[in-house]
DNA sequence: GATGAATGAGTGTTCATTCAT
DNA sequence: AATGAATGAACACTCATTCAT
């Protein structure tokens, strides 16, 4: 475990500006020690390597958001028939989902420089499936939410990937926020209505169908 | 314009290689001349340099489907109020949209490996924000129609991404199918849920407050 | 002998611009083709190689002033000691001396593009040690006057570079003529007061030692 | 400021070797590497690129002239109009030109290899043009003192070129003892010569006409 | 007369990483 | 805890030149 010495805080700093201003395969170690003022032997004394230089700037918040995604679904998984059901009509205001949304996003906007840089500047690192991996934690649900759907509307030609496209766009969402919008507050905004266009769409692909076959 | 001769086709081959096994900034034209039997000098001698032998391998799909979507906007900017009225309410099974979507990705499947290339394998080119800019083209038509459905739905707090987002996911949505589902025919299955589901989830991003309001 | 051939003539002015720019040696003869829109073997099928294009370019006027300064030099050799003395004194206006100046100025503001690529950017070439084999050529003769220098002023300690100095300095003169002076006119009373200064200078490695000796 | 360790000096043993055998712009690092028994990342530890190692043999030199110039001709601009006359009449057999002339003279034979580099081998890095800064150093000077002869000799007429090309004939006189003889006290004597040389010119410039006209 | 293709050695420079001290 | 020194392989790119056609 590092502890936070003058040196570590120095690299550190640089360290993010540099990968923040090249992405991480671009990044030069060197610019970084020397940006620092320190050498890069005192750098490979506190990190393995360039991957663990960039992990230990993201790692903190990436754990606090794996958490609370794994708190929520496993609540959702909880969850009654009644309960899905009206999830599912939008009569609950502020669903689970949005919730977890927006705690997600106010995660982000806290450490917001360290979020655009997990989100845009990872690629070649350990870190640059980061998005697919946190898909994957709730794709699981969506599985068992589209067996519950098809139950209710049967008949409809139903992609296996709709529940992994769904857990993905979630995400995708989430970064597009992070990404395009500066102002938590907008921020918000937005993903108000991206928790209705989330909604809307998982209902409409099996809904749509229904318009033409009998409807529930 | 580039002849077919016998060594641009190796190098080629094995750029392509090359690129789609470690991307675009790791690739080494070292190894791609190595592998192709040829000096770096030769390959110096069809391509200016590393970003023009990456582009040479999907700038023609790219201008393809550019030509396609522009085409296909400049189409349903005529579309009457009716028009637009009828798509919003999916009376209109395979609207112009939905049949845009469908070409996109046959001629992605067509050349898939290419597709891949481009869509995963850019950064550090001058493709990297080749998704930004299909994505740009597509923006205006959905400002207007977000314009209009605010005129239908009034009263909603509708955040000035949405538009923006809504292009940016359409697109998402056809890259998530090429990366992801092998065969042609089950990407067809789920663009077609992908449809359904950008429709539904457009509509409800202002139906959803009409439900708590006036609805039209 | 090369005919002037259209293609030819485009290397050539190609050439010209680009060794101006670049000197001899940063020159790229890729570069001059590709201006004159031509293929590396057209320039290789008239020039045996970079520095015989080079030197085709200057040629003609280093022979031109070569002849004009062995004229010269063979005139004055022949010359009795009497005229010997009567230019030294300076009692000649017009030295054959200051005239072989002006002649050679006048050629080489004739072409004085040609000029400065010979004088400035020859290094590395074949050409680079053309002012050396000038002011060898004249060296001789100015070896000859020396001698009698000392005769009439003996006694003055005198460096045996004297004479191969003021051969090189006289090049030097007419180089510095031509590479800082723009207008002809204006470079003939630089010329004039150079011949002066020469002469002058001359005279005074002998003479100055004489004001405190016995002078003749 | 470099430390002399062991591998510094093999780099600029060899460094030397190889630029004085090639000139600055085909001397190849690489060859300098190998000889020197080092990688060229080591080089590159020391010094920045290319043009840093070959300044970094020249420079103290460099410098060292540069303020003994400038030393000189700060004295020489407090002198008095007396001084000036007399200066000028050659009755100060050692004036402070010839001093100053001496003096770079000897710090050039001391170091006469590094001179040697720099005088002749510096094409293409930033050390190139040093004989003009040297020139337009002393150049302010030469015009004041043709402005003051012209008072005295008026009516003939001079270019204006003249102390400028006075300025650089000096550099010119040095660099030619340098580079063409071998032991110093060969090159005191013809700097002797060069100093009456030059003081001779520079008189018979305005002397000359002033023999047709009315001499002072 | 000239092209198009190709060579092969070369360039200066940068990289992440290591390690004795 | 950190330095200074060094490695060695790699990088994209350029060069003058050749030659079959």
């Amino acid at each position: 475990m590092e502890r936070d010495t003058d040196t570590i805080l120095k690299i550190r700093r640089e360290a993010f500006r540099e990968f923040m201003e090249k992405g991480y395969t671009n990044a030069s170690l060197r610019s970084i020690c020397k940006e620092a003022g320190v050498t890069t032997g005192a750098l490979y004394f506190f990190f393995k390597d360039k991957d663990e230089l960039f992990s230990s700037l993201v790692k903190e918040m990436v754990e606090e958001i794996y958490v609370m995604m794994m708190q929520h679904y496993s609540l959702e998984c909880e969850m009654e028939d009644s309960g899905f059901q009206a999830a599912l009509e939008g009569e609950l205001e502020d669903t689970e989902d949005e919730k977890v949304i927006r705690n997600v996003i106010h995660v982000l906007y806290q450490n917001r420089e360290k979020a655009l840089l997990l989100l845009t500047k990872a690629q070649g690192s350990s870190m640059e499936d980061v998005l697919d991996r946190f898909a994957q934690a709730s794709e699981v649900q969506y599985r068992n939410m589209a067996a519950r759907m098809k139950k209710l509307y049967p008949g409809r030609e139903i992609s296996p990937y709709v529940p992994n496209w769904f857990a993905h766009d979630q995400i995708e969402g989430i970064v597009y926020a992070i990404t395009h919008i500066d102002r938590e507050e907008e921020a918000l905004v937005f993903v108000g209505n991206l928790a209705a266009y989330l909604r809307g769409g998982w209902k409409a692909i099996w809904a749509e169908a229904g318009d033409k076959g009998s409807s529930p």
